[in-house]
DNA sequence: TTATATACTGTAAAAATATACAGTATAAAT
DNA sequence: ATTTATACTGTATATTTTTACAGTATATAA
C-alpha cells in the first residue's frame, strides 16, 4: 500500500473519525471545516489521492459517498475490502482503479497464506481443478512460484491462470480441462510474467 | 423500545443492508428505489417514525443523514470467527464446542447471504460440482430450501451434502458423481433434517 | 359514522453537495 | 532553470437531496 503524505493522512482520519462519530461520511465543505481548508477543492484533492492510493473509494455522483477501504489505524480493521479484478482485461492485472469490479469484506489471512486480490475467473480451462467460471481466487502477489503452483501469469498482453511448469528455457502452463492444450513458451524467444499464485479461491453459490 | 410496523422494519433493514454495502446510509430516492416506492416521501415518513420510535437518528438538512440507534437484526460484526466443522461426526452439525475443528476470520456477509458456519467437505460425491475434498462449504442454517439448492441434510445419525430435490412425499439428495448414486428418502417412512443451505465456498490451494 | 393511523403517490422548491475550472504558492527533483 | 508534485484559494454550476405540501386509499377503533 502506498504512503500518504501528511496531509492525505489528516484527511483520511478526519474521515475516519467524523464516520465513527455521527455514522456516515463528511462533506467536502465538512472536512474543510474540520482542518481548516477554505475551499471544498482541498478536500476533494486529498480525497482523489486517498483514492487512487487505495484507502478510500469514492461513488462518483453521491453525497458523502466515501468508503474506508484501508483504515489507518489498520490493527483495528480485522476484515479488510479486498479487491476483485476481472480476468478480461488485457495486460496486468493492476490494482488500479479502474480495473476493481467490486470489493468484498475479507481478512487477507483467511487462507494459509496472506494474498492482495481476487482474480475472477473467466472460461473453463481449470474446470477439472474444481475451478468454475466467476470463482474467484486469491492471488498473492509473488514471483516466487514452484512447479505446480496454480499460477497468474502474463504473456505479452494475456493474463491466464494455470498451473506452473518450468524445466530450463521452456515454460509450460497447464491447464486442468481435457479440451484445453498447454501452453509452451520458450523462455529465450517470449518473455512471461509471473504476477502472482493463488492461495485460496471463493465461489458464492 | 416500541415495536416496528412491517414497512418500518423493512426501511430499517434497507438502511442497513445498504449501510454494511457502501459503507454510508441512503438517500429517501434509494429506499424507495430499493423497496418499490414512488414517492420520496414514503421512505421519508417511515424514517420519521424509526427516528421517533428511537431506531436511528436523523441528522436535519444533511443528505444521508441517517445513523443506526438500535440494529434490528444486530448486524454481525466484520471479521468474526467463523467455525468449522467437520462432515466426519455422526449426529447434528451442531455448533457445539466439540464439534468446531477450528475457526476461521471471515465475514459472515463474504457471500451474497450470511451465513452461519462452514462445513468440511468429506468424500468426492459433489466433485463434478467443483467441491472437493477439505473444502469449507458456508452454510446458512434454514429450512427454506429450494429445489436445486446445495443442502446440508440429516437421515437418521448421517449428514450429507447434497443437491435438493422434493416431490411430494419423496425426497432426493443428487449427488455430483456419477460414481455415486441419488439418495431417495420416502418422508412418510423415514425423517429427513433440512439444516442448512450452502451460500458459497472457500478453498485453501 | 367518523375519526385515526398506516401507507402510500406526485410535485416542487430550497438547500446541500459534488465537481469542474482557473488560479497562486512552495519545495524538491531534473 | 524548468519541470513536477504537493497544497491549497476562490468561484461557479449542475446535480443531488431534503423536505414541505396536497392528495388518495385502506383498515381499524371509537
Amino acid at each position: 500500500m502506498k504512503e500518504l503524505t501528511k496531509q492525505q493522512s489528516k484527511v483520511l482520519a478526519c474521515v475516519e473519525v467524523y464516520l465513527n462519530k455521527t455514522g456516515f461520511p463528511p462533506t467536502r465543505a465538512e472536512i474543510c471545516k474540520e482542518l481548516g481548508f477554505k475551499s471544498p477543492n482541498a478536500a476533494e484533492m486529498h480525497l482523489r489521492a486517498l483514492e487512487k492510493k487505495g484507502y478510500i473509494s469514492i461513488q462518483s455522483g453521491s453525497s458523502r459517498g466515501i468508503s474506508i477501504v484501508k483504515s489507518q489505524q489498520s490493527f483495528e480493521q480485522i476484515g479488510e475490502q479486498m479487491p476483485v479484478i476481472g480476468l478480461v482485461a488485457a495486460g496486468s492485472p493492476t490494482l488500479a482503479e479502474e480495473n476493481i469490479e467490486k470489493r468484498i469484506p475479507c481478512d487477507p489471512n483467511i487462507f494459509s497464506d496472506s494474498f492482495d486480490y481476487f482474480l475472477k475467473v473467466k472460461g473453463l480451462s481449470m474446470i477439472d481443478a474444481g475451478i468454475h467460471e466467476d470463482d474467484l481466487v486469491a492471488i498473492k502477489r509473488t514471483t516466487d512460484v514452484k512447479n505446480g503452483d496454480l499460477v497468474v501469469v502474463r504473456l505479452e498482453d494475456e493474463v491466464t491462470l494455470k498451473y506452473f511448469k518450468k524445466t530450463n528455457h521452456s515454460l509450460e502452463l497447464i491447464p486442468a480441462n481435457k479440451d484445453f492444450s498447454t501452453i509452451k513458451v520458450d523462455l529465450r524467444e517470449q518473455e512471461a510474467f509471473v504476477e502472482g499464485k493463488s492461495v485460496g479461491l471463493i465461489r458464492t453459490h
